[in-house]
DNA sequence: CACGGATCCTGATGGC
DNA sequence: TGCCATCAGGATCCGT
């Protein structure tokens, strides 16, 4: 589920509503893609100071370190007083002063990582080549141009890597490709600096958009409230094979890239 | 190093 | 309670 609209959009939803709760218990459910990091007592006690983001990461900001979560393909959180009984998808719940914080991740593909203060080594190793964030100051289109240089892969997947700018997942390297009016299989080192700048763009508009709608909710995401997001309603090629596009009628086309559907028009999109 | 593919896991869906 | 293949919003690891 979770791209950066997803993620930003989970933060929204409780972080001003968990900031100064102090962690009572801890609850795990069936292990997650890696180990904790650490017993459970060290957590304990510890304050939450506040919930950033990074890439399609939530940071929890503690007392003395930093929890680091992510959903994988499948999870979602919810937060509450007073949540269900925990469930069979249910792997992680931080239950403080001011409400519960739950993962619920079917697939297991997310996790939760304990990085103490001292330790910087742990946040490094998930964080440190992350690329730059597409909604903050750092998101320059002329540095994504260069990025853009000597690179052969096809521009979808260099998207997906994460390496050039970080968030944009299987839903929005979709939608942004099309925005910008170029074909996903386009070599990253034959985009011209003023398609780079059409692309920059697109990254910025069509991610904020989605943040503004709730994110996308294809099958089962929701925020930490439970709603769930509207963008998927306007989505102009994504899971839309077939379907008339949106601006030209043309049928939209389905094409796998690494494993992972694709879908543009091939009239609209120029090579 | 850059690249492409396999891989982790569970559930939904559709063809037979 | 049919069985099997395929696909699903991510990201790491491994071979070339």
């Amino acid at each position: 589920m979770p791209e950066l609209p997803e993620v930003e959009v989970t933060r929204l939803s409780f972080a001003g509503r968990i900031a100064g709760a102090r962690i009572e218990s801890v609850v795990l459910g069936k292990p997650l893609r890696w180990p904790l990091g650490c017993e459970l007592h060290q957590l304990l006690g510890q304050h939450v100071l506040q919930v950033r983001r990074r890439g399609k990461y939530l940071l929890l900001d503690l007392s003395q370190g930093l929890l680091l979560m992510h959903l994988g393909m499948s999870g979602s959180m919810s937060f509450g007083m007073s949540l269900p009984a925990v469930g069979k998808h249910d792997h992680f719940d931080l239950v403080t002063t001011l409400g519960t914080l739950r993962l619920h991740d079917p697939r297991r593909f997310g996790a939760v990582v304990y990085a103490g203060a001292e330790d910087e080594a742990v946040a490094q190793k998930l964080l440190g080549r992350l690329g730059v964030e597409p909604l903050g100051e750092g998101f320059d289109a002329l540095l994504f141009h260069q990025a853009l240089k000597g690179r052969k892969t096809a521009i979808k997947q260099l998207l997906l890597s994460g390496q050039a700018v970080v968030g944009v997942g299987n839903i929005y390297a979709s939608e942004v490709l099309f925005m910008a009016g170029i074909r996903p299989t386009t070599k990253a080192s034959l985009i011209s600096k003023p398609r780079a700048a059409l692309l920059h763009r697109a990254i910025q508009q069509v991610l904020a958009n989605a943040v503004a709608k709730g994110g996308s909710t294809l099958r089962d995401f929701s925020n930490a409230d439970g709603e769930a997001g509207h963008f998927q309603l306007e989505a102009m090629v994504y899971d839309r094979a077939g379907l008339p596009c949106r601006v030209c009628a043309a049928p939209v086309k389905t094409i796998r890239q690494g494993q992972r559907s694709t879908f543009y028009c091939a009239t609209c999109q120029k090579p």
